[in-house]
DNA sequence: TAGGGGAACAACCACTGGTTGTGCCCACCC
DNA sequence: GGGTGGGCACAACCAGTGGTTGTTCCCCTA
């Protein structure tokens, strides 16, 4: 089945007949007759019956046509996913079950269409370089990693700040504790393997334990938050960090604990970045939710790493909320199904660790 | 943009290294690298960067992936709506607008996993044939055809009694009552463009004028429910009759008015027919939904022709509810979208009348 | 610096998918 | 009732796509 064929079917259930469709399509009636007697025969079932005057449809064509539709548009958004101009808004987020997703799936929820794409890169470096050429029309990082601010052309607006907590097995020490102060847990060991050095999150990781002497071991390879729950899980000895945020498949009858940190309570600041003066229309809308929704950044009690910009930082006022004009270039078809697409880590199997810039990590 | 290549490219993206892919598409290394590079080239970007250890997705590759995976997904579905066997339950309806249709769209609400396909076949004849030789699964009509019983192998049940009601336009002599007896009817000019003689619906309405003597005009070629509606509208002298359960694109300013008829009420009969011992799973959870939320019908005050099945007749007990032995064999995958699919009317525009066995007459 | 792994390039070949020309069938019409 | 015309299928032919094998190039690594 090849998409030419399915596209000369629809033309001809269309047209009612072979003659027109080809007419549409600019090629000959027995080019026509050939495509729908192999899409016929890829699929095992006759597609019309030849009549006198036309060709009309059977019942399994029927059946089909719609299907066939929704191949030829799925096709084309495919397609416009990577048409530069008018293409879906498309944001880095830091992982697929990040805060950052969350926001996105809330912000999807609120405007659903608006067609969104959803990529995940290595680091604040990576993004940065992606918003400036225009590959990518906002990320979600927490800007600016030590001694290199912002690219002066590079806005942001701190979105969320993601508290951190304490994730332990069933035998842990601290599992029966309803709270934890960071002076509690230094003597523990904290064991987050994946961080990659030069990274920003690695930074975070690095100003927290200079500022409060914790023991943060990110040794051995990450094969995933599924293999570190469980080892955190049958561990006594080992417990990790992880963002309050943070939508996980939550192993049942693993007895893992999620105990919230205070004392202060190390948060992750999330910010969104984008380039001044991209005219994506979809922006403005991403801005105005995030700024709707996101709950006031920087709360006493709570620990950032003196590198995060604070939330009133280099932020102009969130653009008004997107009008009918601000729409996307490409409007959703009514009732064509969900707009947003992001790739999940779900996926099929990999033979192998997956390669950059892919990550699995455990990240804020 | 062909279907291979965006397989080839999902695989290479799953397997990061086009030689692994190629293993697994059981193609060589250099047939994969064409095939990127002519999907590339269609698209006008680069999907991978080549490494010395593989094949990384850029952005604009993460991008579309999850388009990718879409795309084939929607094209396994379409293949499998017409595999006999395990294809999605196929269900005859009058019209795209009918009451057959909202008792559809119904079912799909309270059974979302339940892939459906829906298609319009001529009359009862036609379903009928259809339904034996099992190229669909069920159809709602209104049996049995005066005259000819129902064959011995098709079974069936009364489901909903859709009352007929008056449509007039503003200046309808007619137009300010809040209902009409089908006595008062006598005289005016009801326009029913469309009617097909032969078919059981065209036998409904006989039966309505023997019954109380009314002046149905069936004259005029049917140019769809819009051009009806705005005749109606326009013509103080015409009215015509149309289902109370049709949904409409009801045009706003026009003024139109539709009004119950009563004493008695004429309602159209719809049953559901299925061929006994049809073993397709799902088709037990669409006669338990049915026989769950239909009015009960043949109440008192309604009349229907006399050719119409009493609701009690030949129709066992409903099956009881699907439990998960009965889903189909095909289950929805999670989150991947609408299971249940139409061909509507309002698709594009035909450069000529339909041919049958299309039908965009107006039905009870 | 040599070796190895991985993708791209080149040359070749089969076969797909287009074209033109023609035949057949049925509805319609004089 | 037979001629006519419209519409699809079949046949023959041809170009170009898309596969193969053989080879080169590049970069990481030992």
């Amino acid at each position: 089945m090849d998409l030419e064929s399915v596209r000369t079917f629809v033309a001809a259930a269309d047209a009612g007949r072979f003659q027109d469709a080809a007419a549409e399509l600019a090629v000959t009636q027995q080019a026509v007759s050939k495509r729908i007697a192999a899409l016929e025969r890829d699929l095992g079932v006759r597609l019309f019956t030849r009549t006198p005057r036309g060709a009309e449809l059977t019942i399994d064509g029927q059946a089909f046509l719609p299907h066939a539709r929704d191949l030829l548009r799925v096709a084309e958004r495919a397609a416009s996913s990577v048409l530069a101009g008018r293409r879906p808004l498309r944001v880095d987020v830091i992982a697929s079950r990040s805060a950052a997703s969350a926001l996105m799936r809330a912000f999807h929820r609120a405007h659903p269409e608006i067609e969104l794409d959803v990529v995940m890169l290595f680091d604040v470096d990576t993004a940065v370089a992606a918003l400036r050429s225009g590959a990518i029309d906002a990320t979600f990082r927490a800007v600016a990693a030590p001694g290199r601010p912002l690219p002066e052309d590079v806005e942001s607006a701190r979105v969320d700040d993601e508290p951190l907590e304490l994730l332990t097995g069933p035998a842990h020490a601290l599992a029966s504790a309803r709270s934890v102060t960071v002076a509690q847990l230094t003597g523990h060991r904290i064991w987050i393997p994946g961080i990659v050095p030069g990274t920003e999150w690695a930074a975070y990781y690095d100003d927290l334990i200079a500022e409060f002497g914790l023991t943060i071991e990110a040794t051995g390879p990450n094969f995933g938050s599924d293999a570190l729950l469980d080892t955190i899980a049958d561990t006594p000895a080992l417990a990790t960090l992880m963002g309050g945020h943070t939508r996980l498949v939550w192993p049942a009858g693993h007895g893992l604990r999620r105990i919230p940190v205070t004392d202060p309570t190390p948060v992750y600041p999330h910010s969104l970045l984008w380039r001044r003066g991209n005219p994506h229309p979809a922006l403005p809308a991403l801005r105005a939710h995030l700024a709707a929704t996101a709950a006031a950044p920087g709360a006493p009690g709570t620990w950032t790493p003196p590198w995060a910009i604070p939330h009133t930082a280099s932020s102009p006022p969130p653009a008004v909320p997107a009008e009918p004009g601000a729409r996307p270039a490409l409007p959703a078809e009514p009732g064509a199904g969900s707009a947003v697409s992001a790739e999940r880590g779900d996926g099929r199997a990999r033979r192998r660790p997956p390669a950059l810039p892919y990550r699995t990590t455990q990240v804020p």
